[in-house]
DNA sequence: GGCGGAACATCGTTTGAGAG
DNA sequence: CTCTCAAACGATGTTCCGCC
């Protein structure tokens, strides 16, 4: 056989994998992480002999299927999760090697995976080995309906010979294109391109031969090898099957949880700001712990950056509970990690705590904390932020995101705090804001909560204690706030800022059961102050 | 088998609200 | 202003599990 047809299966070889869905991990067939105490630094070994019982297959592919046999790689790397495996055809001589492990980045949407690793192809009749470079793989749209496509240049090549394959995998234009394009140039020794191919890798393409010939290949009509694998009790602990059970039950019983704990892809930094599961394999926490560069503020309408990196082990931080099956949610503050944090509300929802709120609201929905509710980071605070600020800051995000009101979680006492120093005049607007629909809701409930002179005097006090406070600097911590979209909740609240004084100019004020008149014109004086020295 | 990290379980402390 | 109570969080010890 020539070179020039040799090498030609490789590269339908590489194209014809199936098209998978997003909603498995990368599955291994061994996992290796450091060394095997039993196997000396060798990978158990697995057997997985692949029968055909396809009778419409040719008897080419009937040889090749009914004696391929997986088993471990030899090689391994330290302190690398890697899939590896070797698998041969004795009968034809062939055999494959392959070490494959993935470097991961999120960038905002999507996440891309680059398969790091060789992959050896030998085909022992010809005496020559094809040597694979592996495509990146990008799963989009990961917090709606995910999927898949692979990107990148891939080479092969067979150094006996000197022939080389480029291939070109084409991920989609973010505007109008098609999914799946694949190019490719096939080279002889001496540099001439002796068959280009088109296509889609997962429907059809087309190979130019230097003659003019042409042949499409078609990758539903090619024949399917039924997969034979030892029954699951009889598979060892690090079998594919047996290792996988977790994610198989729990896509058949879509269980989506238990999805997220098992062998997780190790994370990268990612490249946007935002709260992200940390990735470790025991973590509870990354179960419920979606990706998130925002979150949104019921009371202002609008979307807010989070402004750092975050996940399931950074401290001293500001997090949101939201339950998956309605709208409420629960804002809470912890000096320890996000995951310590829902470790105490995960033993409080298992034990249906009756005097918490995060407990009780899962029961009625016959939920466990796991299932029930995600969660993210919305701020981390300095260390040396003493223990005030922080449940100033804490009542600040309750406030924009109304978890004090119904349907939120958190306790509905509306009071203002006794020390208010710190506190921006905008979040001030923001609770006052949130106050009046209150009132409006619970018309004949609350008025006697207003009436109260302690009530009134609190707000009051609220306002006086806050004079030369903060010069707006929304709810970002330390020095006076630039003006970036990187911080959040800046001269956005200057827009409620315009909230609270229309609810006192325009007498909607009166629903909140009217602060004297005195109060209103020093505050909507101190309100105009602040926004004529506030650059929008 | 030892070590370290994560989860679990429990109890103590802090804080805020209400009442007097 | 002080006391009481409950919510919320922190601290700590134990258990479990994976890694070396």
């Amino acid at each position: 056989m020539p070179p020039s047809s040799s090498v030609l299966p490789p590269i339908s070889w590489l194209f014809l994998r199936e098209p998978s869905p997003a909603l498995l991990p990368l599955e291994p067939l061994c996992k290796v992480s450091g060394r095997d105490q039993k196997n000396h630094g060798r990978i158990i070994s697995y057997e997985a002999k692949m029968v055909s019982d396809n009778s419409a297959m040719n008897d080419e592919t009937k040889k090749l299927s009914n004696i391929m046999i997986l088993e471990p790689k030899s090689k391994i790397l330290k302190n690398k999760e890697m899939t590896a495996f070797y698998a041969e055809c004795r009968q034809r001589q062939i055999c494959l090697n392959a070490s494959i492990w993935t470097k991961s980045n999120f960038s905002g949407m999507s996440v891309g995976v680059n398969m790091i690793g060789e992959v050896s192809l030998f085909l022992g009749e010809h005496g020559e080995q094809y040597d694979f470079t592996l495509p990146a793989a990008y799963a989009r749209s990961i917090i709606s309906i995910p999927w898949i496509e692979l990107g990148g240049k891939v080479n092969i090549n067979c150094p006996s010979t000197g022939y080389l394959a480029n291939i070109i995998f084409h991920t989609k234009p973010f505007y109008g294109g098609k999914v799946n394009q694949v190019t490719a140039e096939v080279k002889n020794e001496t540099g001439a391109i002796i068959s280009r191919v088109q296509g889609e890798w997962n429907n059809h393409f087309e190979f130019t031969y230097g003659n003019g010939e042409t042949k499409t290949v078609y990758v539903d009509e090619l024949p399917v090898c039924k997969k034979r694998v030892r029954p699951l009790s009889k598979q060892e602990k690090m079998e594919s099957r047996k290792l996988w059970y977790n994610v198989t039950h729990a896509l058949r019983e879509e269980i989506n949880y238990l999805l997220l704990r098992p062998k997780r892809i190790r994370e990268e930094k990612p490249t946007t700001k935002g709260s992200y599961p940390c990735g470790s394999t025991r973590c509870s926490t990354c179960g419920i712990h979606l990706p998130a560069t925002s979150f949104n503020s019921k009371v202002t309408k609008l979307e807010y950056k989070i402004p750092g990196y975050y996940n399931c082990k950074t401290n001293n931080l500001i997090y949101q509970l939201q339950c998956k099956s309605c709208d409420a949610e629960y804002i809470g503050l912890t000096t320890g990690s996000l995951r310590q944090r829902m470790n105490n509300h995960r033993f409080d929802t298992n034990h249906k705590d009756p005097d918490k709120p995060v407990p009780i609201h899962a029961g009625t929905h016959n939920q466990d904390f796991q299932t029930c509710y995600t969660t993210k980071i919305l701020r981390e605070f300095p260390k040396q932020c003493n223990s005030s600020q922080l449940r100033q800051w804490k009542l600040a995000h309750q406030w924009i995101t109304k978890s004090r009101l119904p349907p939120g979680l958190n306790r509905r006492n509306l009071f203002l705090p006794n020390r208010m120093s710190g506190v921006p005049i905008c979040v001030l607007a923001i609770y006052l804001e949130v106050l009046t629909e209150l009132r409006q809701q619970q018309q004949g409930e609350y008025s006697e909560f207003w009436e109260s002179s302690r009530a009134r005097d609190k707000v009051k006090e609220g306002f006086d204690t806050q004079t030369n406070l903060c010069r707006d600097r929304g709810l970002n911590l330390g020095p006076p706030a630039q003006k970036s979209d990187t911080l959040p909740l800046d001269s956005r609240c200057i827009a409620i800022i315009f909230v609270g004084a229309v609810l006192l100019v325009t007498g909607v004020g009166q629903a909140v059961n009217a602060p004297t008149e005195t109060f209103k014109n020093m505050k909507l004086a101190e309100l105009k102050a602040s926004l004529s020295t506030e650059k929008l």
